[in-house]
Parts: structure tokens; sequence; C-alpha cells
DNA sequence: ATCGCAGCCTGTACGC
DNA sequence: TGCGTACAGGCTGCGA
């Protein structure tokens, strides 16, 4: 669910939300998984009189810096959802871990699937270096994003989708990304020509800066639906050309959207503008 | 190096 | 109505 922009839409929110200076008082975990690090009790302990500082992003995770040097990275993965609350407000079933906040509210973790992460770490670089460049730093550009293809030869779309070659695409905006570029999802990477690198590094940024402009996708039912901690949904999704529009026209030529399968996952492609 | 697959989880949609 | 199956936006680890 949640790729770069529905991060960055929450991040900003998070922001706007004044969350910088308050103070963690305490923390309750209540799906231990969700703490990839360290053990949920010690993470309880360590984390409580600690003052968040800010919230940036890094590809898909949020990134909370603390005092005493201390960050709490946190993967939304599938269902993941962060959300203010009354500390005395009801938990949800699917609540996994809440940060308890000075002032008597929560920010909490919703998590369905209980594929979510959290990271409490003195350092991150052990995450950070295995992720590719940030398709919206001001210093991507084409050539570096051809140098980053240059690595490899395999189909397109599962290598956009590798977060160590380039961070923050997923699904949704690799599909429309493609789309944009008339690249077919399985064109191995080393046959494609310098124009269409450059047009689909032109197309990962438009749609990912698209996406963050309509502050995220967000598809499905709500309960597993994306939204950002104000509660509110996105619109991007109205906005979509390929993705989950099987059957509908091509936005550009009118022929019928199919959906293919490509390295096990969903692909979403016009057949006419983008051929193998 | 790359690919295919299983696994992590739960909920929903759909066909019979 | 009830049941089994397929599928879902992410990511990791394994064997081939």
């Amino acid at each position: 669910m949640p790729e770069l922009p529905e991060v960055e839409t929450i991040v900003r929110d998070l922001r706007q939300s004044g969350i910088a200076g308050r103070t963690i008082v305490g923390a309750s975990i209540h799906w231990h998984r969700t703490l990839a690090e360290p053990a949920a009790d010690q993470f309880v302990q360590r984390i409580a009189g600690k003052r968040i500082l800010n919230v940036t992003r890094r590809a898909k995770y949020i990134v909370i810096n603390l005092t005493a040097d201390l960050t709490l990275l946190v993967h939304l993965r599938m269902t993941g959802r962060l959300y203010f609350a009354p500390k005395d407000f009801p938990l949800d079933p699917y609540e996994r871990a809440v940060l308890h906040l000075d002032g008597g509210q929560d920010l909490r973790f919703r998590d369905t699937r209980k594929f979510g992460r959290w990271y409490f770490l003195e350092d991150t670089t052990p995450v950070f270096s295995r992720l590719g460049p940030e398709p919206l730093a001001e210093d991507f550009s084409a050539a570096l994003f051809a140098a980053r293809l240059a690595k490899h030869n395999r189909q397109i779309k599962p290598l956009l989708l590798d977060q160590s070659v380039i961070a923050g695409l997923g699904n949704i905006y690799a599909d429309e990304a493609l789309w944009l570029a008339k690249v077919h999802p399985t064109r191995l990477s080393g046959s494609l020509t310098v124009r269409q690198v450059f047009h689909l590094y032109e197309a990962i940024v438009k749609v990912l800066t698209g996406g963050i402009e309509k502050r995220g996708t967000s598809l499905g039912e709500t309960s597993v639906n994306y939204s950002s901690v104000t509660g509110s949904y996105g619109e991007n999704q109205d906005w979509l050309k390929v993705f989950q529009r099987t059957g509908e026209p091509c936005a550009r030529c009118g022929t019928k959207i199919k959906r293919l399968v490509v390295a096990q996952r969903s692909s979403h492609i016009c057949p006419k503008c983008q051929r193998n």
C-alpha cells in the first residue's frame, strides 16, 4: 500500500501536527514482532523520556529522530497506519504498538496484516545503506538513474521495485511510470534505449510528484486502505492511468487495459502503448 | 546475477 | 447461506 507519496504525506502531516518537541512518556507493544529490534520490553524501557526532534522520510521509512541520538524507523509495509488518539480512547483490535506522548495523546500504529515493522536504533546505517537513491532528491539525475540500471540486466518492473536500485517505488507507481514511459514491464533493462531510460526517469519523477500532490493513493476497502495521520484519504486513485483499471480504455489510445503477472505481482499495461 | 517460490498475516471477493 | 480458493499496495530468504 504505502509507497513513497503516501509515506511522504504522512511525514508532512506528522510535522504539521507539531509532533516535534513532544516527549514520549511511555509505549505499549501489543504484537511483539512489530518491533524488529530491539525486543519489545527493552524498547518500552529505553524509549521512555526521549523527545521527538523531527520527522523525515527515507524511501518508505518514516524516520523519527529522537534525543540521545536515537532513531525510530516505522515501515508500514502493506496495512500499517499511524494516527493520533487520546490515551484513554478504546484500543482498536488491530493496534500493534503505541507511543504515549506528553499531554495525554497517543501516536498509535494499527496494522491488520502485521507486516509493519518498527526499528529503534542507535545507528540507521545498516538499514539505509541497502537503499538506492531517492528519486525526488535534487541530485537524482537521468544520468544517475541510467547508471543504476546499467548495473543489472533484468525485467524492468521488478528492477524498479527493488529498493536497493531506486528507493520508494511500489507496485502502483511502478505500473504508472511504465505506462507513462510506454515501456513493457517485462522488457529487459539492458535492452532499453537511452531515450526510453530518459523517459522512464521523467515518468518516475512525474508520477511520484503527482502522487504527493494528491496526498497519495487510497484504494480498496477502508479497513485496509491507506490514510494519513489525520485519517484523511488521498485522491491519487482518481488519477491512475492503468493500476487496477483492467478493461478500461487507455487514456492515450483507447485500447483496453490488460492485467498480467510479472515477477509474481500484478501488472497493468496498455498492450498497444507498451510493447515488449 | 537473476528468477521463482514460500513465508510472514488477515480480510475480502468471488465462484460453486 | 456456506465453503473453499484466490488475491491484496511489501519485503526477505532460499534453492536453482
